[in-house]
RNA sequence: GGUUCCAUAGCUCAACUGGAUAGAGCAGCCGCCUUCUAAGCGGCAGGUUGAAGGUUCGAGUCCUUCUGGGACCGCCA
């Protein structure tokens, strides 16, 4: 792959700042601020003149020397205090847009060090139907873990199920108040238990909120649970087989859940899997010295400073319970000695709730501590609440938490409307149109979440979703499918792309546009932030958008030469966009 | 009380290791469909970046203080 417009421009300037000895780092060329006048601009002089005490407009002008008569550079010129703008040219601009065209990857490169990473997201508990709160943690994660891969590396996705703690100790104490006479609650049997679960997801989204509502002001009650747990924990057979029973139901009902918002993981493992790693882990952490006993729980200090009284600093890890239960953190350790056994991973990355931050920093001190890990192997990538127009976290009108499954069908709905209003939709058969609506819908739903920062708290606003106009998902899709119908019409018309010639305006800075493609994805890893490689995409459909008004392709009077080279830049487009859109996890129709 | 995150246009959000005139979308106003999908394109208007200081040639970005808001703070996950 040849070298992008940035990194050629880059590199010329660099070599003249390393010919007046200057650090070449400070010949960066980055893109316009003022693309009113130049495409691209340097700042170095400014950084360097700080540096060697000089005047930034002379060191400008000494660079712009070296530079003039470049053949890639067309225009160059010194404002402001010393910035110096460049105009790349036409022969440069022109030959990349056929680079890009002959790339698969439209530009994308592999990195150069590929990683083994995990990435930890999904957040799913066991028993708990998904709602909006799952939102996000699954489409973050899902498009952080196929962007991490599109740029080369080995990446393992891992759902890491909340099956172990307490919320399994309210289920099993509540059904067996509710069915005392099942099989599982009778000590005396240890096997033979039925094949078949005694509960639906149903059942299990109603057993345990009724046992977390009892255990609030009931403290009797929250033993009952707390006593299931530590029995669990401690092996008793029934309360294995009802284990078995709720994981393989939840499975199953999440798999439906995960897999229409295009939420695919490459394990299904869960704290309870790490179970038989926890009696040894807990004995190594003994032995190296580093836990404490504290109040009949088993602990791990993490923090020197911290006083519990002025609750002051960093509260120690939790490793087991007065009730002998293990918890979270414990799980959580044993899960990265899991993980180091099996995958080895040299990152893990953990996408969840950015209110969990302590946990993890906690997690992260205990686990180096051990020595398991270096810190910077371990990361979270925390996000922000999805909250209603009042700022607080979102839910429906009437208070409680609005499931995923209605959030979905709500999108699916008015992509219909939507659809039937456009009259465009009315010769297509229903199946095809359920799935537009789908992919309409859905698209709405992940960019709205998508694109912003992932870390802050961000305004879910139903109306504005389903307008599909403007900076949303629909648009990219929009321009997307423009362009698979025109490449239709070609085909129709016998028309082929051919050698790219960027010469007019909208041409070039499509061209451009598309040239950034690295740059974003880079960007994007760099940060861990999605919303960055969303704002490329929507920049791209904009800059097709408006190639696509002011450049005719196929219309009578376009010679053929012109038509071929468009018809090439849209192509390109195309796939580029579908690309991007991939790593978003965005599917694009055939046609809306 | 402690820790931490946030505050940018009427609304929702951007702004790449500090750079020029802080950008998009929505809402508002004005244009553009007998020819490639108007879920579109062009234009206008909209700002003391919460406040006050400081560092710097240069601050939305870094430092200090203040105001307002969110989150978290040992046996839940």
């Amino acid at each position: 792959m040849s070298l992008s417009i940035l990194q050629t421009l880059t590199g010329h300037v660099q070599a003249a700042f390393a010919a007046l000895d200057l650090p070449p780092k400070q010949g960066r060329v980055i893109r316009s601020d003022r693309p009113d006048l130049a495409p691209f601009q340097c700042n170095g002089a400014l950084a360097a003149a700080k540096a060697a005490k000089k005047n930034p407009r002379e060191i400008a002008a000494s660079v712009v020397e070296i530079l003039t008569g470049n053949p890639d550079i067309a225009d160059m010129e010194i404002a402001g205090p010393g910035f110096i703008n460049l105009t790349p040219t036409d022969a440069l601009i022109t030959s990349r847009a056929n680079a890009l065209a002959a790339s698969e990857r439209t530009g994308a490169e592999h990195v150069a060090q590929p990683q083994k990473i995990v990435v930890d997201y999904g957040g799913a508990n066991v028993a708990k139907p998904m709602h909006v709160g799952h939102l996000r943690s699954a489409v973050i994660g899902e498009s952080l873990k196929r962007l991490l891969r599109f740029r080369g590396h080995d990446v393992t996705g891992d759902v890491h199920l909340g099956d172990w703690g307490l919320q399994m100790g309210h289920l099993i104490s509540e059904l067996e108040h509710e069915q005392p006479d099942l099989p599982y609650f009778d000590a005396k049997i240890t096997n033979g238990y039925p094949t078949e679960s005694p509960v639906s997801m149903d059942d299990m989204a109603r057993l345990y909120p009724a046992a977390s509502a009892k255990s609030k002001d009931d403290p009797a009650r929250l033993k009952l649970s707390q006593e299931a747990t530590a029995e669990l924990q401690a092996g008793r057979a029934g309360y294995r087989a009802l284990l078995d029973h709720f994981i393989t139901v939840s499975i199953a009902y999440l798999k439906r859940g995960y897999g229409e918002l295009g939420v695919e993981f490459d394990l299904w493992k869960g704290e309870a899997s790490v179970d038989p790693l926890i009696p040894g882990m807990i004995d190594d952490l003994i032995a190296m010295g580093i836990t404490e006993e504290s109040d009949g729980a088993l602990i791990i200090p993490v923090d020197e400073t911290y006083d519990a009284d002025k609750r002051k600093g960093i509260p120690p890890v939790m490793l087991r319970a007065r009730t002998g239960a293990v918890l979270y953190h414990t799980t959580d350790l044993a899960t990265l000695i899991d993980r180091k056994n099996e995958i080895g991973p040299d990152k893990i990355y953990y996408v969840v709730d950015q209110r969990q931050a302590m946990h993890f920093d906690q997690v992260f001190r205990a686990c180096a501590k051990a020595g398991w890990y270096e810190r910077d192997q371990l990361e979270h990538l925390g996000f922000g609440t999805v909250n209603g127009k009042d700022g607080k976290p979102f839910t429906t009108r009437g208070g409680g938490t609005l499931r995923l499954a209605d959030l979905t069908e709500m999108m699916r709905d008015a992509a219909q409307e939507r659809l039937a209003a456009s009259g465009i939709g009315q010769d297509f058969d229903p199946e095809e149109l359920e799935d537009i609506a789908n992919k309409v819908g859905m698209a709405a739903l992940k960019f709205a979440d998508l694109q912003n920062q992932r870390t802050t708290n961000y305004v879910f606003d139903v109306e504005r979703f389903v307008s599909f106009e403007g900076k949303t998902g629909p648009y990219l899709l929009y321009a997307a499918v423009r362009i698979k119908s025109l490449l239709r019409r070609a085909a129709k018309q016998g028309v082929t792309p051919g050698t790219i010639n960027a010469v007019e305006d909208a041409e070039q800075k499509l061209v451009l546009t598309l040239d950034h493609f690295d740059d974003a994805l880079a960007h994007a890893e760099d940060k861990r932030m999605p919303h960055i490689l969303c704002d490329h995409v929507y920049s791209l459909a904009q800059a097709f958008s408006k190639f696509y008004a002011e450049c005719p392709v196929l219309q009578d009077g376009v010679a053929d030469e012109t038509k071929a080279s468009r018809l090439a830049l849209a192509k390109l487009t195309l796939r580029q966009l579908t690309l991007g859109m991939g790593i978003l996890g965005i599917d694009i129709p055939e046609r809306m």
